[in-house]
DNA sequence: TTTTTTGCAAAACCTTTGCAGTTGG
DNA sequence: CCAACTGCAAAGGTTTTGCAAAAAA
């Protein structure tokens, strides 16, 4: 189901180290490369193709869609980048952290949590049990409602 | 998050009953809104919009796409269907069943199942306790690997 | 120079919407 | 008869693709 190959995750400190890992992999480090490269270093959350291309806001250059989205998925297959789907909205991508990560999503309020995938071990422990399904929050959130949209609806 | 106000939900045991239900929420009963129910009571399995109009490949009458999607957001409405979103596919709808429905679903090779919401009581305890979420597998599935697949993989 | 990458435009995919004509009750 | 519904065509949002021109190494 995972169509490209992709490296094992490798974590970078700055754009510059990124920057030598990507051409390690043997691909160019043309200008919308290091624009994307930028945006994820620049976001603090994960962020959708639509506003790496708008420059995050201003915040960094922008660049075209289409590239935005080759890109990523240059450097997902490289092990820099990952993504995730929420709901109904487009894909969002961020830097590939050193621990595993997964996500919590409030359909009520759109927050998303990032946890600690040893925090979520008793989860899916008890979902292996019970079901002999290895759970993966990393990809596709967990979904549902957090504690404070909860309580707001009883 | 929700758009459309929605009844609780209610079951009926064949296409004539559903019928009856739609006449009595006020809607009108079409051709092609009977064609929509009779598809959903001819599936096994949740089914897309498109194959919905399709017919379900010759075994029920084919409709209008964009009147499949409009009937199933009136029997939505009206309680009689639900659907879910499995990956990056195409909506899946079903008709409501009377007991609370989750699904799991394999990113491997895509099967979805279906589960009493009883049956996790346990898993969303363990949710709740640890994390403050109330987690919903009703709308989009607990995705991860399917106990075969799981063991294929290692 | 060679191969990768870009920019732009077009298309693909799923879903929604506008509208004039049809139909159910 | 009249509001609800349909069929068709067009558009909307996200993502992918084709291709000739540009740029990296």
């Amino acid at each position: 189901m995972t169509k490209a190959p992709r490296r094992e995750p490798r974590i970078f400190r700055d754009l510059d180290e990124a920057a030598a890992a990507v051409r390690a992999g043997g691909l160019r480090l043309s200008a919308p490369r290091r624009a994307v490269l930028g945006a994820l270093f620049a976001a603090a959350v994960p962020v959708s193709a639509e506003q790496i291309a708008a420059g995050l806001g201003g915040r960094v250059p922008t660049s075209e869609i289409s590239s935005v989205y080759r890109n990523l998925e240059r450097l997902e297959e490289l092990g820099i980048v990952r993504h995730l789907h929420v709901g109904h909205g487009p894909g969002l991508y961020a830097l590939e952290t050193g621990s595993e990560q997964e996500y919590l999503a409030c359909e009520h309020c759109g927050r998303v949590t990032m946890v600690d995938a040893e925090r979520l071990a008793g989860v899916h422990a008890r979902i292996r049990d019970e079901f002999g399904f290895e759970a993966d929050f990393s990809h596709f959130p967990l979904v549902g409602l957090c504690g404070d949209c909860a309580a707001q609806a009883g």
